[in-house]
DNA sequence: CTATATGCGACAAAAATAGTCGCAATTATC
DNA sequence: GATAATTGCGACTATTTTTGTCGCATATAG
């Protein structure tokens, strides 16, 4: 359970490839998935979504391709996973409104410390941490 | 992301239903089905694992049903998960072995440390502390 | 004997995830 | 200017996972 999705792990295996290579070289989605037989075009759009949201520069054309946009010290965490998947918890209840229990719900509050808690925990990581 | 199943939704509404019953009172999987409007058939498989791990106590027949067979405050979280949906952890490579990646995963280091604070937060934690 | 439980396995439906395709816009190279 | 390689984006399909259903065996209270 709480498995994270491929999309997050592609982006993760990407942005420690590119924390290993020299801070202006551009590498290109192609050439990062053929390097880690990951699906190109997949990949293709998470870089796309870190790009929009300035984790990674891009440029276009022949020669280019992505690099890291931001420290990885800068990278926090929760943000990072939003980018990719949406909110971070671990029920919708918890971002949403409508909820069609009849006779009231009883874990509001369990989830809400559960949510807290795992919010919390990478709230308080970067990506630095972690690799 | 990280959003956590039904199952465990359900099953959380129920052991909290059961923490508010008298502690010798059995309570039909009907009950409780009809009580928060979710699927009978569904929740009674959960309550049956619940009760094959001692979560819970079950007496068949009329009259029979369920209720806590353990004090909340043993019900340790991590354990509560995984009785219901396995391993807890937010990659499957945490615990298996295959892994196709040719160049070597260049991840497992991040991936081990996301899920050891995840299994961290939930093994310090009780049923009782959440609800 | 009957009605109401749990227990369990197989199955079906629905939703989420993963992956593919096509095309526009940009740019380096020839 | 033509060509090839790239990002950017939306629609689409396939696959997997999750969710829910059904049928039947076993137990038991009345």
């Amino acid at each position: 359970m709480l498995k994270i999705s491929r999309k997050v792990e592609y982006a993760l295996i990407a942005l420690r490839h590119f924390q290993n290579e020299s801070p202006h070289k551009f590498t290109s989605a192609r050439e990062v998935a053929l390097k880690y037989s990951i699906p190109q075009e997949l990949l293709a759009k998470v870089l796309q979504s870190l790009a929009k949201n300035n984790i990674l520069k891009a440029t276009k054309g022949p020669l280019g391709g992505y690099r890291l946009a931001t420290d990885p010290k800068e990278i926090n965490m929760t943000e990072f996973f939003e980018i990719i998947e949406g909110p971070v918890g671990i029920m919708n209840c918890y971002f949403e409104s409508g909820c069609d229990q009849i006779d009231g719900c009883n874990i509001k509050t369990p989830i809400n410390n559960i949510n807290d808690a795992i919010r919390n925990m990478f709230n308080n990581m970067t990506l630095a941490d972690i690799a």
